[in-house]
DNA sequence: TAGATTGTTAATCGATTAACAATC
DNA sequence: TAGATTGTTAATCGATTAACAATC
């Protein structure tokens, strides 16, 4: 292969928006869209789309704007949303079940191999048609369905047991939704949301926000 | 007031998380603690740790490291977590329920002022001691406990309108969960949480990944 | 040709990191 | 004094932005 150079993970990011809002267009019978245009429907200055898009090559046209499709097919490409990928799910608690459900999951070429949880009465049941499975199973179907990315969604103390369980299975990259940090192989990459963090870093901003207020009065 | 430089976002994010881990480590009666050792507990390196506290003041002591309960005090106070915040939630499902029951919202300074649903059948349910109201009841609540930070936990077609409501009401920050691309007045801040885009940069990674151990086999 | 919009350059800004003098 | 560790500087890296030449 000749191109795929570096795409900085912010640029990627953004990537996955501009999808979802030309997604939205979909219906819209818009052949053609400019960065102009699609950069104020996903929330960025024209300036920074162009230039993220211009690392998946160049292939608007100038004075017109970008095929719709083309760019789907570009982006959609560049995200690796064509293959098609399977994850696994730990832990089917309310945070679990969300993610379960989310539909936007399989349309980005995510699947949902596996549903794992700890818990006997969760056992057997079926979330939007996938089971969930003991964590006896786990390592059967992560060799089976070659999955390669496992989230964690249970309660803070567990999560470190089921990351190590999960990267013994064959897994080798973990979300991580757990309000805990995980320690992992150097070959193991864990990306990590942190719910409550992110709202403190909100009120932190709320904070400022009234602070300058009471000084500008 | 005569401190309280800029602190960089990126630092803001880490400091919650240093302070989560100081309190897992509140038990151990350790006294004090070096750069070192908290970075590592924290999954980053020791220059990152002592820049992130140095926008805090210099308080800790050369060739020891930082009195526990000193670090603890200083970031509580910097994040403002000392101060009692009310936030709004809107949207009772799956997502809304993790995040009502998450335990970790309260410790850290937050207090659910009012859970609110479109769904009848939800509304007059107490969740975590919460009851779940109607959107008509939005106004007042805002104003009564003087809200200021609203999050959304809809589907993505109700979070615009939702959004509108909070707006309308007082709430000026908010943090979206729903997979939409919210529009806001300018002296609104808005943080989006995509939980799909998520998994979507670490997938990226973990191609990037497998296509380098191709090259390298 | 005139108008519009891309793709890219260069300037700027902010965040990370290594290194080390200060100091307990 | 010797050893350890902070606090800060300066170098580096990466991301954002404005501006504009290229070109439809």
């Amino acid at each position: 292969m000749s191109e795929g150079r570096a795409i900085p993970e912010a640029t990627v990011a953004r990537l996955a928006v501009y999808l979802r809002v030309l997604g939205g267009l979909a219906g819209s019978g818009l052949g053609t869209i400019s960065s102009e245009a699609l950069a104020s429907a996903a929330g960025v200055n024209s300036a920074k789309l162009r230039k993220d898009l211009s690392y998946l090559g160049s292939f608007g046209t100038r004075g017109v704007g970008y095929e719709v499709e083309v760019l789907q097919e570009r982006i959609s490409t560049a995200l690796g949303v064509s293959e098609h990928r399977a994850v696994v799910l730990v832990g089917v608690g309310n945070l679990g079940l969300a993610l379960a459900g989310y539909g936007g999951f399989r349309n980005r070429g995510f699947d949902i191999a596996g549903l794992f949880d700890s818990d006997a009465r969760r056992i057997g049941q079926r979330i939007a048609e996938v089971l969930v499975r003991p964590m006896s199973d786990l390592p059967a179907v992560v060799r089976r369905e070659s999955v390669s990315i496992g989230v964690i969604a249970t309660p803070a103390e567990a999560a470190q047991a089921v990351c190590d369980q999960l990267v013994a299975a064959g897994v080798t990259s973990v979300l991580n939704f757990a309000p805990a940090v995980l320690v992992v192989p150097e070959n193991v990459d864990v990306r990590k949301v942190d719910l409550a963090v992110e709202l403190q870093i909100l009120s932190f901003h709320e904070q400022r926000k009234s602070a300058g207020l009471k000084v500008v009065l």
